[in-house]
DNA sequence: GTGTCATCGTACGTACACGAACGATATGGG
DNA sequence: CCCATATCGTTCGTGTACGTACGATGACAC
């Protein structure tokens, strides 16, 4: 009751601008990045070659690939992942032999990741599937849209 | 080294379509979804007024607070949540006193959710910092590239 | 060399997210 | 009325995601 009174004044009170409309939870950014995540997610699973990999565990595959050796800590920020994110995701690629691991001989601190030969020939086949993933999710846009998309995602990172 | 190769043929292949670039974790849409919507996550904690509150939470008593009583089925459908996942998030609502539930009268499969006074309450007082969330994820962005980042990812969904 | 501070990896707790399986209930066709 | 089918909510298992705390190591000042 409180709430719809508070409500009802909001709303008149917003209404005469123009610019703001009604706070609707729908409209808000950060729904909109959960919904789409999600969705991302899922065609990322189907569309990837391997329902076992997730979306991370390809990404650090990937940087692994390309990089040949990294410390768990810069492959975590070379992917956006937090370190204690990061160390989940390496011990179950671990634990499926796609990835080794030796101390650094430098620094006593840090584990050298690197893929196995099992893990080499996975993300090559997963890359593959890669850009149609990515195709599909950004389907509902034209070419001119996907771009600008992209570029405005990356820009509020 | 067989993957060397590969990625050679790749780039060479590519490089002669001007359309299609090489295939960079860091610009394929999922990719993208995941950092972003880690960002906003992290400014949602810091930013709402209650660092207990989760997005989804907070999208629950919002929803709530609109429809006054939904079941937790069609409260998950307008949020966007699995069943699965709704369940945990209802359970924990319940156990902190901010959600009432009791059975549908004319449905027995069906569980009636409702805010308590106290649940009421809060989402009142959250839902006043909610546009300043959405500002502050939104801030690299102009006025005009903030209302096309909503319509791209609302119809990506 | 010693103390101070940062960095790296680990461990624990909490919270999404979803597939799969399950029991209870509802619904429509016969 | 009865059965096939669908829906609703629960439970289990796996995998992010992050805060916090911890111990070991490294880097640097003094």
């Amino acid at each position: 009751m409180r709430s719809n009174v508070a409500k009802k004044q909001l709303e008149s009170k917003t209404a005469s601008s123009a610019a703001s409309r009604p706070y609707r939870i729908e409209d808000q950014i950060g729904y909109l990045l959960r919904r789409a995540h999600q969705r991302a997610s899922a065609i990322f699973q189907t569309g990837i070659g391997d329902p076992n990999i997730t979306p991370t565990q390809y990404s650090s595959l990937a940087k692994l690939d390309e990089y040949t050796e990294l410390s768990q800590n810069l492959l975590g920020r070379l992917v956006g992942m937090d370190k204690a994110t990061m160390q989940g995701v390496v011990r179950r690629l671990k634990e499926r032999g796609l990835v080794d691991s030796r101390p650094d001989p430098g620094d006593a601190r840090r584990t050298l990741l690197s893929l196995t030969t099992e893990g080499q020939r996975l993300i090559n086949r997963l890359l593959v599937n890669g850009p149609a993933v990515s195709r599909e999710t950004l389907k509902p846009l034209n070419a001119q849209e996907q771009k600008q998309l992209l570029d405005l995602l990356s820009r509020i990172i």
